[in-house]
DNA sequence: ACGTAAGCGAGACGGTACGTCGCGTCTTACC
DNA sequence: GGTAAGACGCGACGTACCGTCTCGCTTACGT
């Protein structure tokens, strides 16, 4: 389907997904219908289920397309540090920072699909630094669960205050938390 | 609305949220429908919009009694282990696992509410403690943030996972992870 | 279904019947979408599906009220001339001859279920005059398809025509053919 | 179009004329759809358009042919006996029974083409035989429809009993009803 | 025999109607 | 006053056909 290269088809898909990140940004995922997608993009809303099933499928796909995007420039990265490789993600989102704030919490079941994404690399990641599961005194699952979900957290955090902090600085920031833990760096007596 | 006394009103609410916990259960939040709420519940379905405006709602009145519930629990506790707190809510969540399961990820922006109020717990739990921004070398409400989100993962986790963990034994492992970091439970060589 | 006596019923159905009839002299049977039926009755167009499947059924209903007309029609005669009683019958269809004559060319099995129905009545009234089924020389079935279809065939011309003949006459007309054959009446020297 | 002679072309409209038949005794007229018709057909649903308008005007086409088909066989009989003509008549119908019968009840102002074009052919048999005009008591078009829907009628009837009386045996009642009228067909005591 | 124009297959597209579903509002009658 | 019963307006859904339109391929015909 993807490698479509009938030039109305593809026409057709790319004023579909344009239409859908501008009506998720305008109205939120909830209140996007079809008649509306349809109308934006300029297409017949019988069109539109010629590509997608329903609004679900065509965000799916959005996704997908932005994933890709963001993997791509993770491969172009050959530096070791794990600062630059997160610096990476935060540049990413940062492109689509409303559209991301939009479906995160806009879009049911969404928030788990892109965590389990993050749960993955951060394995991968780990995994290529000689992770000794053997010398693990709890889960590893929930481990990465807690890494994962705290670093989606902060993510979502940072483009809903505007991000104001560079992407770099919060690649660091959030080395530290995972490295430390967040309690370290509330300056408490002790604990 | 709330503090209407009259028999049959209590009686028609109570059948509705029963039926609304029972759906959730059975279908997932975006299935539901009110007239099967309204079915289930058996009673008409122009006396479900006499007492909610629509499910979510209905879903936040829900929400708003299981938390009440949670609350009451906290405050009979008057030891001052961290654990045992927490220990409550493993244990509260443990009660309606499969409804807030299906209510985290199944609700927009639920998963948001929920966070924000783990988030103010943790912010007095701290302040409590004697929490010292000054000291701060990252923004607060970010390592707030990092803290709920870490914690909602594994809450999740856990209840998806079948709970197999003791509830106080997860407490304990969300107070190390918290203090210490998650990366440096991974028996990595180093960091 | 038809003894529902909720006013709202009554008039939804009322104006959708009036609308139907309307759009059949306008543009005729196939042309009618139930698009066009609601708005003419100003009604919703679910509302329509409410009532009726589809607008053949409509069509079944508004022809089934007209029958049972002309059958009342019918039962206040005590005269026994054939001629009245054919009267009757033209005077009915003319008054709603051109909806008569859309339907007969229009609907696909219209005609059938209303020669169908003449030749019962037909039937009836031969019974009543003493048929001899006895004496008949060839199938009675093949007699009363004969008379049925060719007085459909005269009422139709006649609708078309403009009914420039009156009722009456035609009744006699009708009789005389019936009586004698056609062919009788054509002025051929011999046959 | 029609004196194409390009292989091609023959072989599209032979299929598509074979898979009409073919799905009208399947599935009856109104049911047909252009989709089912190439696909039945084996060939593009554009090519369809490429030769007709729509299905009704295919049915023309496929109706013209028959009508040339019985015509022909008309023009090789050289007897004068009017059943001899007739009896023609109702072996052509036999032979494509079940297609005219699904055609003249279920094409809207199908049956009224056929009906005229019985109408002119009884006419000019008439005006062959000397009708004269003058001598007569009723308007000729009326005598003509009445003929002609008569006979239209019993040809229905006799394809939906399955042609039980042989054609000639057929022709030979309908002389004798146009002759004498149904009425005295009847046995009933006197009228 | 072979180049070429026509016929054709494949399928995207705009359009219109379909019948269904769920929503929230309303009226009427009952208790 | 709360409820049952259910009609209604509204609007979205996903599907089915329609007729039109490229765009290449292939095939029969004419020179």
């Amino acid at each position: 389907m993807s490698q479509n290269d009938d030039l109305r088809v593809r026409r057709t898909r790319k004023m579909l997904r344009d239409a859908f990140i501008a009506l998720v940004l305008e109205e939120g995922f909830e209140a996007i219908t079809v008649n509306m997608l349809a109308e934006r993009a300029m297409i017949n809303r019988a069109t539109f289920y010629r590509h997608y099933a329903d609004k679900y499928e065509l965000a799916e796909r959005v996704y997908a397309d932005l994933t890709a995007e963001y993997m791509a420039s993770v491969q172009t990265l050959d530096a070791t540090d794990p600062v630059d490789g997160w610096t990476l993600l935060f540049a990413h989102v940062a492109e689509y920072a409303d559209f991301y704030l939009a479906l995160l919490s806009g879009i049911p079941h969404f928030q788990e699909r892109v965590r389990d994404q993050i749960e993955v690399q951060l394995h991968q990641v780990f995994s290529g630094m000689g992770l000794n599961e053997a010398q693990v005194d709890m889960p590893l699952p929930l481990s990465l669960r807690y890494l994962a979900a705290a670093q989606m957290g902060i993510v979502q955090w940072w483009l809903e205050t505007g991000r104001a902090i560079p992407a770099r600085q919060m690649a660091q920031y959030l080395l530290q938390l995972h490295a430390h833990g967040a309690i370290a760096q509330l300056g408490l007596p002790k604990f």
